[in-house]
DNA sequence: TCCCTTGTTGTCCAAATGGATAACAAAGCT
DNA sequence: AGCTTTGTTATCCATTTGGACAACAAGGGA
């Protein structure tokens, strides 16, 4: 019989490409409607299945919100090792801090509310956390031994300029009240002040590297 | 007939007293479940009525948790204007950035989250966010004017030092990974550097004035 | 005191949700 | 080709939730 087009409906997918569908669809819509209100059957739906699958590969609706936030913390950190390397320190500087898209933010704002009342989200939280503020300190270290800037203490410095990128992000993504190109102003001159760089010397790194996020469902 | 303890239980509330307590529970119950875990039938558990009753005095669960959160706005702000008045500009400034109560901070978080899917919190978000940026600014202009410090643009500081003050409650109530100390430390020390206050001025204010917060229903 | 307003209860209902299970079908192995 | 594994569907179920409604009872005014 044909290969025909019509086939394809009934083509089964593997089991990791299925699964990391899963997984993508319920991480999306986690942006959408916040942790809490994820379904089992919204996602089906989306991913394009029946949502009694979902049971089969993860044994919960628990279970399958932890692995999409999972999914969202390590696609992150991958992304973010990435654009450490191959960067002059100004640039990885200001492609850390520059304002993150959408979808990307809410997640985690999501997880900020969500963290008291699940454990594991909460020390995946936290394990994120570090690992965001760990960064952004050999990033500066890297400004500093370039004779770029001056830092004092760049693992307290790390934590204040993580501190005004999440306070900025929410004034942004949340609440609205200021733009992009304003929140990114507020946080390299902060930035700037802080670590004692010529004014403008974050504003300046054109065009800021985009830090990634993850991919919708490539195959829908 | 003698007024007696087991009367009380069918002594009926006044309208007012009654939506009250409906209303500081709901509150309660979000800082503790978060807007979409709040259900009608824990709402009434907790003031002691059947959930049939809140629809008596609200018309609909939105509308219930929406009056909830304006309350927590309200409130706020009143017993902000009242920290306002009658202390000094400094004392005025660590109150207002030292760290808020754990369920106050909670609620905000929250709102955050859910501001994008609920139009109505959205506004009232909006509203407070922009309401607690111009307090700030009207203290550190009192800063400035007392000579204490200096500011080239109170508004710009003001943001800057809500998002500070915003990112390190994230950093200290949801993801835990600062004390209340340290909270205080980093934002302190970053508004005496923006402002050009003496190192400390801000710490040395003792005992730092608490920012009031909604009280759980007293009657119970 | 009678009555009308309204605070309050008890109960019912339809919708949605997470989870369970049995039947089915596509792959892969021998 | 047969058989086992496992991805997949179609239903079923108990529970919870927001909402609707009728009956009741406490207060207050005439």
């Amino acid at each position: 019989m044909l290969d025909t087009v019509a086939d394809r409906k009934t083509a089964r997918k593997s089991s990791d490409e299925r699964r990391d569908d899963i997984v993508r669809a319920t991480l999306g819509l986690v942006a959408r409607k916040g942790f809490a209100g994820v379904t089992l059957r919204e996602v089906a739906t989306e991913v394009g299945v029946v949502h009694g699958l979902i049971r089969h590969y993860f044994a919960s609706r628990d279970e399958l919100v932890a692995a999409a936030f999972d999914f969202a913390v390590s696609s992150e950190l991958e992304s973010d090792r990435a654009l450490l390397d191959g960067l002059d320190p100004l640039s990885a500087l200001a492609g850390w801090l520059a304002a993150t898209p959408e979808n990307h933010y809410r997640v985690w704002i999501d997880a900020w509310s969500e963290a008291a009342r699940t454990p594991p989200l909460a020390a995946a939280l936290d394990r994120h956390h570090r690992d965001c503020e760990r960064i952004l300190t050999t990033v500066i270290e890297r400004v500093v031994d370039a004779g770029l800037g001056a830092s004092a203490d760049p693992a307290a410095d790390s934590r204040l300029l993580t501190a005004v990128a999440d306070g900025v992000a929410v004034q942004h993504h949340a609440v609205g009240v200021i733009g992009v190109e304003e929140a990114n102003a507020i946080v390299f001159g902060a930035a700037e002040r802080q670590l004692s760089l010529e004014p403008g010397a974050l504003a300046r790194v054109n065009p800021v590297p985009a830090r990634g996020q993850w991919a919708e469902s490539p195959s829908r």
